[in-house]
DNA sequence: GTCGGTCCTTCACAGCGGCGAAACAATCGT
DNA sequence: ACGATTGTTTCGCCGCTGTGAAGGACCGAC
């Protein structure tokens, strides 16, 4: 619920934020425009009703957005999000596995060592250079994958 | 621009083809709700300035929904996409055929053998050629064949 | 605080294999 | 016969993977 154009500012910080909202457009001013589905706008004055069903549909569309916000693996290797998608290698394909199973909740570094590398670990260090190469792969979809010390990994949403 | 709800068959008709839809809502009607974004609603009377400035951000949703369309093969081996085509010769037509299938999804290349090749694979680097030759025929289209390493091809709009 | 140690991050390098692409040759269709 | 289509060879790049090493962040002990 944003009041424009007095509370414009707030209105882009939402915008950016990718959050649903409605714009509450004085007489005689005229609504911004854009074709995000996320943001509709009423002229005032204008009745609850008018006003709650917007508000319905706009729900609506942000919950359908969010499903639509959660990771997605293939069985090729493929991991799309938001319309984009990136190819994982194998070794990196069994990890983000576990990682989504788990997603936004800590996955111990044994649990991806054994996803990873089920017939047994090659090296000491071949784990932390696998995440730092997936992490990088992960950045242009808006994924990141936390550091929780000494307990594992945990993946989420780029803040 | 449909009346409601006047003409409810009509909007119904519309709908199921997937077009973008003003509906008009005369006082003390409850406006119709949906989720689509292709569908938006004005409580009457409203001004012409508002009604255009709904009309627009309908369009610019409808102009990209429609970028989001998929080429069209027929069994000449015409390939149609956004007012253009090419033609296609016999291998490369079969090939596009099972690509259109999946399309935005990974063909392993065995799959792709098969389909170009029903009687079995000439050579082992014959589909890397006959690949890089449709790349190039499909660059006017807009359409780029991604390569997912060790998993096959993907089909889909230049970025 | 600071010291030592553990955990983690990142880089550079090498082997392997998949894939890209040009050039050439053979074949097909008209 | 001529151009388009198709198959083959060959060369080289680049992606994937694992290893070693250097450095940084963090924690507890003192």
């Amino acid at each position: 619920m944003v009041r424009w154009p007095a509370e414009e500012s707030r209105l882009a910080e939402i915008r950016t934020a990718g959050q649903a909202r409605l714009v509450l457009v004085p007489e005689g001013v005229a609504p911004p425009l854009t074709s995000d589905p996320l943001e509709d706008w009423v002229r005032l004055p204008a009745s609850d009703e008018d006003v709650r069903a917007r508000v319905r549909v706009l729900e609506d569309r942000a919950r359908g957005a969010e499903e639509a916000n959660i990771p997605e693996l293939d069985e090729n290797g493929l991991l799309r999000l938001g319309g984009q998608w990136v190819s994982l290698p194998p070794v990196e394909h069994r990890l983000m596995g576990v990682l989504l199973d788990r997603y936004r909740a800590v996955v111990s570094r044994d649990a991806l060592a054994r996803a990873g590398w089920p017939e047994g670990i090659p090296g000491r260090n071949v784990l932390d250079v696998h995440i730092v190469r997936l992490r990088r792969r992960l950045e242009p979809l808006g994924l990141v994958i936390r550091t929780v010390r000494s307990r594992g990994y945990l993946l989420e949403a780029a803040s």
